[in-house]
DNA sequence: CAGTGGTCTAGACCACTAG
DNA sequence: TAGTGGTCTAGACCACTGA
């Protein structure tokens, strides 16, 4: 590791290099708490520390980084509000995975109409129905940020909510994944995985989704979606599309589910 | 005002007085800045400013609450993220209100599929359907915490894209407010005023709409849905079903929304 | 008990706004 | 130039965890 010093880039402390004074009417100030925040996102894109793994400690980063405690806090402080990082007081600072029972499927918005009954099984079964590799078609070409011929790989699988009378359709989900970052990626492997498929991605391929993009619309289901969702062709579905992003804001997966709002719902907070 | 010293809930300062030590196993520890940050919202509950208008600087709210200027900081860092507060640095910490250009229609999620060519108008257009005044029906009554035979107020309307074709229908909507606190609210109040419903509810009403929670759902229109929407009966509808909450999480409004997503979507950011 | 994050303080200085 | 919020520091102490 080299040099670790950070400088504010204020106009303060007049710079003694010759950096050049281009300024492009938009940098304006980046406070030293960002560059560190900045710094410990690139650690977290060179996977130096793991989803579920503690970072180091408060103290260790700000004599790393050459600045104070208070100073690491507030990156910190930002990137746990982001959902990067998380706290725990007296344990420490973990980074974020979709391991975690709270945070399993953080980006699945769905839930049941009625408030579950005691005992009812609020899980869903999941239901592979093919997983191929391809050349990426242009959209997902277009959306991932892949070269044209990039290798991609589709994943299709239904998720069925646990009724009485059985297993019943919820969700039909179509998503792409860049193929070279998903090299190894089989039906096999996603129907042995038991927990969130995000978290198999954590694990088998080192991407950790950070945040994501939806699009909702309401369509009419195809004569295809109805018999895989178990309605009558043309009723009305949810149809969600996801754009799913890794550390930098790096498009990571495309998804697009149709989800039958009958008895659940899309929850959402506004603010 | 009285006395406005404050004291850590903990447990170190051990209490003189005679306090309970009736721990209900929840209460735990509250630090300084949180109870500042409870007094604020007081203020804001109390209407002691307005929104668009500045709170005291923090120096001035230290020197009230007896703390120093980083606690008050703190507590107005919360807040702000919260969108109860907007600092705007060299000028002051305001009350966030419905009028700025930035969040004039924040709860509104509703986007042109396409990114708007320059000079196409995203604005819409309102048309005011009905406008009346009646008891609360049961489902107004427990979702806005009303008391049965409670008043209630019912409006309808449509709104409008612009398009070159002339105006489309778009969303319509149906919404409930509690009659005590809207008394005046009128037909001609709503035809009158130009800007966003939530600023009116500000200026008039003095209630700040503050989060809100939607249920969303595809439907089927119903014949009458549909001829108001301009759409075949049966077209796949987006059903929004939101709930408003003003300051100190007091339900507030109660509105039903049937979005055309043809053209447009519901967008989504999950992190 | 040592080590972690969390709170609170006090003071210095910077960035931004407006008179 | 005065007043606002924003950054950074250093130090003291508290709350929580686990050995």
């Amino acid at each position: 590791m080299m040099s670790d010093t950070v400088q504010p880039t204020g106009s303060k402390p007049a710079q003694p290099d010759g950096s050049p004074p281009v300024q492009e009417a938009a940098p304006a100030f980046s406070p030293l708490y960002r560059q560190i925040k900045q710094r410990l996102v690139r650690s977290l894109q060179a996977a130096e520390w793991q989803p579920g793994q503690a970072i180091p400690s408060e103290m260790e980063l700000a004599a790393r980084f050459q600045v104070s405690q208070g100073t690491v806090r507030k990156a910190i402080d930002e990137l746990a509000t982001d959902n990067l990082l998380v706290r725990r007081q007296g344990k420490g600072t973990f980074v974020a995975s979709h391991a975690e029972q709270a945070t399993q499927y953080r980006f699945l918005r769905l839930v049941a109409d009625a408030a579950p009954h005691e005992g009812t099984d609020t899980r869903l079964q999941r239901q592979l129905l093919t997983c191929r590799r391809m050349r990426a078609p242009a959209e997902v070409v277009r959306q991932l940020a892949l070269k044209p011929g990039d290798p991609a790989v589709q994943v299709q699988r239904l998720l069925l909510a646990n009724r009485p009378e059985g297993p019943v359709p919820m969700v039909l989900e179509d998503l792409w994944l860049p193929g070279t970052t998903f090299k190894g990626l089989s039906a096999e492997r996603l129907v042995a995985w038991r927990g969130p498929m995000y978290r198999l991605f954590e694990v088998e391929f080192g991407v950790h989704m950070v945040r994501a993009e939806e699009k909702l619309r309401a369509v009419a289901a195809s004569a295809e979606d109805a018999a895989l969702l178990a309605v009558p062709a043309g009723s009305p579905l949810l149809l969600v599309e996801r754009l799913a992003y890794t550390y930098g804001d790096q498009p990571m997966e495309l998804r697009r589910g149709l989800y039958h709002t009958e008895h659940h719902h899309y929850r959402n907070e506004l603010s």
